[in-house]
RNA sequence: GCCUGGGUGGCGGAAUUGGUAGACGCAAGGGACUUAAAAUCCCUCGACUGAAAGGUCAUGCCGGUUCGAGUCCGGCCCCGGGCACCA
């Protein structure tokens, strides 16, 4: 080996060695158990950044650790390549959408192999490919027959100067991006997916899925947002109103209904009330997001119309309001302003009456504060349903709706149907001709896929499809007359909800997939950021389910064990165009301003001096323009120490702040570890290891080599804590570097610690370990290692160190035989010098001897 | 607004099941080597106090449980992620 660390020579010759050896291939035949390891597909946005970094040196220091384990490993690679991103290059541009990323996907590939990934590029899928995105389409026809798949009215955001639907990332304080103009809210038809229809399953089995961090599953529980209640129905002129509530029990308090403005009992009083009609107008106002939603000013309007009351008769007055949701239930509740808390502040706002239903258990704590919303109350000033709880309240109201037909218990979901889609060029068309004889076809399997033409570029101003008659203009599949083909593209969730499945089939041309899918999948492990925890996990779920219920593959859920890797965060600059637009500047371009105490002031624009707009810190992205690309830290480092510095600097779950201080460690502990290993082998070859002929700090050496071996192992393959992994072999390291001695079996030691290093790093280093591993005379490449066991023998110690406290205080601090009783490890507490002054005319009460940790007095 | 995480030295973080707070690394300061610089090596490095040994305080804030709390409980503050058309 040379003697000095050199990176570029280092790392092109691993990837060649391993080229020839076709390393990276994953084979259906290769030996070892099947070991599916995947992260989540990048869109290819131009460059990578560092949170791409993080997550594929995650996957694949898990794919080589798993290979050393035995493992048949597949670790694939595709691109998310449908989406809005490539139409707002190609409108800045004037660039195609396809130009422009399959020249990103050449551009990145190329970065992820310079990384050093052991990726099977041969199986590389993009999803903008018609090879690709003709199964959506086959597929979404197969819903379509089984009545999944199905059409009807959606709200979008729409600005009425482009006349455009605009994406709710294009809508910026309520206007359009590029036009500045107040967005409204649209009626379109749209096709959608039935999710509700595996609402249960898809929450039942979370509880099957222990290799899912809690906190997915949590909030996927709350997603789907299970809760069992009561459908009353209110009858009025027209026929009954329904509404949906989990408080059936304080249905005696009810005091008015609000229906949502998109109720059709609110546009039937807007017929005959200018009001309510302006209301209503106004509500359509702004943008369709829950957040922008649930954030508004609760605002309404009475009508002219009442309901009954079901139970007592007596007339309830309907209002419009805005916070209630079309989308939730039945678009229209019962308000009970007493016992809920929006209720009561809409009440309070209108002067509505309020009527107390529940009051506090006799004898329970606590006072009787508005609204008083807990279900452990008594019902009161109800009537016969005086003096009942909640549950048998709800059971007595709900009986007695029922037999007058007024009312049932049923399920109510928060999880909608998923909306698939999108008035917008750059995705997977919707494989439908509408004839205005036969209606919506479905463009026969024969005639898929429904090929996207590449060639345009849209200018912001809508679908160029529309205009596009070589596209639109086809015949109707039924009866031959002139047709128009549909234009609207798919969600690009469509495409990430089964791309895992077709890395295992991709040269298939015959069928989405086949029997090799169900040899791969389901995943082993998962990788990839938290910002996907709901969507894209729970789509995914829910289209591996609908394809196991078509007998096209035998598994139930698709990710085994998931890893969230937190965000790479860096800082956002921005500036405010004149149409309310944003533009945003790479940190890189600015500077922050400090005032005398370098306290930070502001930021300016490098290229102007003038001020941008900090806007904190968020996760790096193109649309942000707060990415780092790594490729500068890779030609200065190489690719092993941007990975070491990436899994050195915080545990993958958690979020990151982007900071390069720190690689230049990780670079020095590289260049220490070859030093080490090329002084070691420069002075020949080590003698054998005798265990038995090791002196006390030969022995105590080995013991934390293998110490080390045993922590590192644990860390990587179970705690997936990567950071506290590379310390304890940093610490390794430095004790090996610090035991100077040179008789044979001080150098047997060191062989055998340096190997352990070596091997315990592949994962993390691959190209410099393949050279170490040479150099310390290996045979064979290092990928075909095996990951190296604790010797049990190795780790045996006769003493250990306890911690003496007094009062929970450390105050010295006690070496013990390992099988000490417990009177002799008190009596060596006590007499402890540094713990007497402590114990010295106090009366010990207690001594709690936690065994191999800590003994603590309690004095008094 | 709702759901879900996080907050520990100057900085990234460690402390795995309630048991030594600050491992490992970065930055900084001092020193060695060098004509010089870089690189490398050695030492110091939470705050206050003390000549030292040591002592006291300290894990966002307030309170609680416990022999013992960064870790558990209650209440707040701040920062991320998601909220169904960014991916």
């Amino acid at each position: 080996m040379r003697e000095i660390y050199q990176p570029a020579e280092v790392e092109a010759s691993a990837r060649k060695l391993w080229e020839s050896l076709g390393a990276d291939r994953a084979r259906e035949d290769a030996p070892g158990e099947k070991y599916y390891c995947l992260c989540m597909l990048p869109y290819p946005s131009g460059r990578l950044h560092m949170g791409h970094v993080r997550n594929y040196t995650i996957g694949d220091l898990i794919t080589r650790y798993q290979r050393m384990n035995g493992h048949n490993v597949l670790q694939p690679m595709g691109w998310d390549a449908f989406g809005l991103p490539a139409e707002n290059a190609a409108i800045k541009n004037k660039v195609p959408p396809a130009k422009w990323t399959y020249d990103n996907i050449d551009y990145m590939r190329m970065q992820l192999k310079s990384l050093g990934f052991a990726i099977d590029w041969e199986r590389e899928v993009a999803t903008c490919h018609p090879k690709y995105y003709k199964w959506n389409q086959w597929l979404f026809l197969r819903m379509l027959e089984k009545g999944i798949a199905y059409k009807t009215t959606g709200t979008v955001n729409w600005d009425p100067v482009d006349q455009t639907v605009l994406a709710n990332e294009q809508v910026i304080d309520g206007r359009g991006w590029r036009t500045g103009a107040l967005v409204e809210k649209r009626e379109i038809p749209m096709y959608y997916l039935k999710i509700t229809a595996y609402a249960d399953e898809l929450l039942e089995a979370l509880q099957h899925l222990p290799g899912w961090p809690e906190r997915v599953k949590t909030m996927q529980e709350n997603w789907i947002g299970k809760s069992v209640g009561v459908e009353i129905g209110f009858p009025h002129a027209g026929g009954v109103l329904k509404v949906f509530t989990t408080r059936a029990d304080t249905l005696l308090g009810a005091t008015y209904v609000a229906v949502a403005a998109e109720h059709p009992l609110a546009f039937k009083a807007a017929e005959s009330d200018a009001k309510v009609a302006a209301f209503i107008e106004e509500c359509r106002k702004g943008g369709v997001t829950e957040a922008e939603l649930a954030t508004q000013e609760k605002r309404g309007v009475p009508t002219a119309l009442t309901v009954k009351h079901p139970l007592t008769g007596a007339e309830l007055p309907v209002w419009v309001a805005n916070y209630v949701l079309m989308a939730y239930g039945e678009g229209a509740v019962m308000a009970v302003p007493a016992h809920d808390e929006r209720d009561h502040e809409f009440a309070t706002k209108y002067g509505l009456p309020i009527k107390t239903v529940v009051r506090a258990r006799d004898g329970a704590a606590g006072e009787m504060q508005e609204p008083f919303i807990t279900k452990d109350g008594v019902l009161c000033n109800s009537g016969k349903y005086d003096g009942l709880g909640f549950e048998a309240g709800v059971e007595a109201i709900a009986a007695d709706l029922a037999a007058k037909g007024l009312g049932q218990k049923r399920v109510q979901y928060r999880l909608r149907d998923w909306g698939i889609s999108r008035q917008r060029y750059w995705g997977c068309p919707i494989p439908l001709i509408h004839c205005e004889a036969c209606g919506d076809v479905p463009v026969p399997d024969k005639d898929l896929p429904v090929v996207l033409p590449e060639d345009l570029a849209p200018d912001g101003s809508g679908n160029p499809l529309n205009k596009y008659k070589p596209f639109v203009e086809c015949a109707c599949p039924k009866c031959g007359k002139p047709a128009r083909r549909e234009t609207d593209t798919m969600d690009t969730f469509v495409d990430s909800s089964w791309y895992f499945m077709r890395y295992a089939c991709r040269d298939n041309d015959a069928a989405m997939v086949d029997g090799r899918v169900d040899e791969w999948l389901p995943v082993d492990q998962y990788i990839g950021g938290i910002e996907h925890a709901i969507l894209h996990l729970l789509y995914s779920r829910f289209w591996t389910k609908v394809m196991r219920d078509m007998g096209l593959l035998k598994f139930d859920e698709p990710f085994t064990r998931l890893l969230t890797q937190g965000m790479v965060l860096n800082h956002i600059f921005l500036r405010k165009g004149t149409a309310g637009s944003l533009t945003y500047y790479s940190p890189d371009e600015v500077e922050f301003t400090h005032d005398a105490d370098g306290r930070v002031t502001g930021a300016v624009l490098k290229a102007d001096g003038k001020p941008v707009q900090y806007d904190g810190m968020g996760t790096m992205s193109k649309s942000k323009n707060n990415g780092v690309d790594p490729q500068m830290l890779v030609e200065k480092y190489g690719a092993d120490t941007v990975r070491l510095f990436m899994m050195f600097a915080a545990p993958p779950e958690l979020t990151l702040e982007w900071s390069e201080s720190g690689v230049e460690g990780a670079q020095r502990f590289l260049k220490r570890l070859w030093k080490a290993a090329y002084e070691h082998t420069a002075a020949g070859k080590a003698p054998a290891l005798e265990p038995a002929a090791l002196d006390e700090p030969q022995q105590a050496l080995r013991r934390q080599l293998h110490e080390t071996l045993a922590k590192v192992g644990d860390d990587i393959g179970r705690r997936y804590t990567f950071n506290t992994a590379i310390a304890a072999v940093m610490e390794l390291l430095n004790a090996v570097t610090r035991a100077a001695g040179t008789t044979p079996q001080d150098r047997a030691v060191r062989q055998e610690c340096l190997e352990g290093i070596v091997l315990m790093l592949t994962p993390i280093v691959p190209h410099a370990a393949e050279s170490l591993w040479q150099g310390l005379g290996g045979s064979g490449s290092v990928m075909a290692q095996r990951w190296p066991a604790a010797d049990p023998a190795a780790l045996k110690r006769s003493t250990l160190e306890l911690v003496v406290q007094v009062n929970g205080k450390l105050r010295g601090k006690i070496q013990v035989a390992v099988d000490a009783p417990r009177e002799a490890i008190e009596k060596a507490a006590l007499a402890e010098p540094s713990v007497q002054p402590f114990v010295q005319g106090k009366d010990v009460k207690k001594i709690v001897v936690v065994p191999g940790k800590l003994v603590n007095v309690v004095a008094a």
